[in-house]
DNA sequence: TTGCTCCTCACGTCACGTGAGGTGGC
DNA sequence: TTGCTCCTCACGTCACGTGAGGTGGC
């Protein structure tokens, strides 16, 4: 999707409106509407970083192959952060759990509680046994 | 937020368009663009139920609220469909963890593995401690 | 018949994108 | 000076909402 630009450097505004074949003002418009937030310098030209690219290559999805308005970027654009902390949430929980069901069974097993984590014949990667579960998950 | 409209009735499009303040050629041109689907009568007249009228009201806070356009409200419709899936895993999932860690400890305790399920000590309400987890979670 | 429904066509308004025009700093 | 930047103002186009007009079934 993004070939180009894993230089880590910062962008003028023609530069990033030749990248992306769109027109300096509605980068500006972008912007005084909240979607893009890039940085400027001391003499107050707007600089692209890689993250405002990111974004605006998203924005730019929603734009020109979707037909979304502003309003509607705005909250999607949120939506999809909201959507991405949920999955970090779900991330280290499933780790969590992991970790603290091999440390339990450690411990019912009179093993050192502490140390390294060793792995005990395969033990419960749990997504695996999901389907067979609460037995009311299915409606 | 939606204080009348308890009843699991359907409604025609001038009843609809009444309750909502909204004009009927407007419901017919969220259901071409594909927001709604009303079933139909055998006379093919547009039937809305509870769960269409759930959906409109969201659709109309988008619209009038917020000033999001058909396609941004497709696509925000979406993504709420799959964040409440998300939301459902996930309350799946604690609630799996939950009895399964139970019946671990009652059988690591050489307790009955089977029957009602008998808390110990107020045992891992795990959300509880969930921000002393991973280490690298904040940024 | 009356009052609803269905549909298509067309118009007014507004948001979005873009162009022009004038300014200032490297 | 040249070529960038900043800004504001204004216009063309299109989507959205709505009105009109004609049809058909309970």
């Amino acid at each position: 999707m993004s070939a180009k630009r894993k230089s880590k450097g910062a962008y003028m505004i023609s530069a990033v409106a030749e990248m992306y074949a769109i027109h300096p003002q509605t980068l500006r418009l972008y912007e005084r509407e909240g979607l893009l937030k890039p940085s400027r310098t001391e003499g107050n030209t707007r600089l692209y970083t890689d993250e405002d690219l990111e974004r605006l290559e998203f924005i730019l999805n929603l734009a020109r192959d979707l037909g979304v308005n502003i309003a509607g970027m705005a909250i999607i654009l949120q939506m999809r952060e909201r959507m991405e902390e949920m999955n970090r949430q779900m991330q280290s929980f499933v780790e969590y759990v992991r970790t603290e069901m091999l440390t339990r069974m450690q411990q019912a097993q009179g093993m050192a509680p502490q140390g390294a984590i060793v792995p005990m014949r395969k033990p419960m990667i749990v997504p695996a046994r999901k389907p067979a579960v609460a037995g009311k998950a299915k409606r």
